[in-house]
DNA sequence: ACGCGTTTTTCATTGACTGGAAGGATCGTC
DNA sequence: GACGATCCTTCCAGTCAATGAAAAACGCGT
């Protein structure tokens, strides 16, 4: 796909918005899609008539409605997430604390759906948005069950560091890795955020794979992640019978 | 916009995909998307590189993660639902039913979130997907508050009949549209499926605009639509408050 | 009214795009 | 294994949609 064509051109305007740039101008956005203004202005045009893009009262762009409903069709999130929103919901009701579900998408994971009581403690996720896979705990079981190559890619790092409890060696990784395959669950403890400690589970497919991941947050001070795990665990299993999953087993 | 264009063509694409299409073939695809299969071959190719699309191992295509992922910076879905969930969790802990929340985008709802326990009524609503807006119980609290024009637009019909009770007359539909601005919500009984009964509330933005509307869907025999109209109400306007209305008054 | 930045339009040029045709791949049937 | 049907992939001569520099229009602040 080379940069001149139209198709990426289009797509790369759609790719200039991200969560801290919800709304751009048309030259705001010409420049992040690397593209004249005139060709951005035309382009714009068809994308907002289609409704991929909006133009609100300002004058600024944003990812309009259709966008939305046709990414709501893709099997990967909006699918597995109503496969799983009611035992999410169960471990909501019981826990009261955040819940979680993500998926991996080559070395990140993608926030697929979160259940966040007014409670709960903040995280910083979005729905939508991507995570590097070595911190939090959907992704350490999203990673700890990715094809050997993919964990090798990501142990060659770079492995970033949020706070002195995130594991950036690759080898004290590894040895995480291979105790949430041993143990079955992951726990994240303030390795994302100072007050928030994490556990999840995996979720799997009919075939068996480690498709997704849910967990809970909570507050690091009052964590008991072995109490926790079953609660995580059971929400897990549900979601994995969803999917067409046989009975888990040890693995 | 020209039907020859690169971008309608991408963008015809990305619409050929459906809730009853939701995976393709490359002969499917161009032939709904109304263009030849080497186009479609090609543009398709671009837009899986860039994740709009995906490839599954059949070598048909579906939506891809990237578009959802994009698609969730739209502020009238994916974001006003962030700022609604603690509210509908609240209304489903309360009611334990089906809640419901949607936009309106021109002459149709669309459903942006639903909470479905596995005990609730079942529903035919998809998230993501569209609806009239004349039968619903979110869709006449959306239309009741539309632009003048949109009303006499819908009124001037089609109003397709799903059940016995579905008010298509637009002269009986007027005063119940004239009741549910009166009242300040909606009941819909029986008027989309006969088992089904939904009420549902306004929710308002920071200029006291209608943006959305929320609700909860019960069976319909043992539905008292009166005793449940002040938990939507309330959850209404705690969304409302969460994108800064002001106080609820009389309209 | 003026200056400046942004948006929108114009237009000559051309490179990206096109689809019919050909070939390859797959699958089901005999 | 041969054959036919369908789908997928590639080729290529011709076309036309796309391009961006430049100009015009617009909107805002002083």
């Amino acid at each position: 796909m080379s940069s001149s064509s139209v198709t990426s051109k289009v797509l790369a305007m759609l790719g200039a918005f991200d969560a801290d740039h919800a709304e751009l101008t048309l030259s705001e956005l010409a420049r992040r899609a690397g593209i004249s203004v005139p060709t951005a202005h035309r382009r714009a045009a068809e994308l907002v008539e289609w409704g991929a893009l909006e133009r609100v009262g300002s004058g600024r762009y944003r990812i309009g409605l259709r966008l939305w409903e046709v990414g709501s069709l893709a099997p990967r999130a909006p699918g597995l997430r109503e496969s799983a929103l009611p035992f999410m919901e169960d471990l909501y009701v019981v826990t009261r604390q955040n819940v979680q579900l993500a998926v991996r998408d080559d070395l990140e994971l993608v926030f697929v759906e979160r259940i966040a009581g007014r409670q709960a403690v903040p995280v910083l996720t979005r729905v939508g948005g991507r995570f590097h896979l070595h911190a939090t705990g959907v992704g350490l079981v999203l990673l700890a069950h990715a094809p050997a190559e993919i964990q090798e890619q990501v142990l060659a790092g770079p492995l970033p560091r949020y706070t002195a409890g995130t594991v950036v060696e690759p080898d004290r990784l590894r040895r995480v890795l291979a105790d949430v395959r041993r143990r079955g669950y992951a726990v994240s403890e303030q390795a994302v955020t100072d007050d928030a400690t994490s556990v999840a589970a995996p979720v799997r497919d009919r075939a068996g794979d480690v498709v997704a991941a849910v967990s809970i947050v909570v507050q690091a001070r009052s964590a008991k992640p072995r109490e926790l795990a079953p609660y995580v665990l059971t929400a897990a299993q549900g979601i994995s019978r969803a999917l067409g999953a046989g009975p888990p087993s040890t693995e």
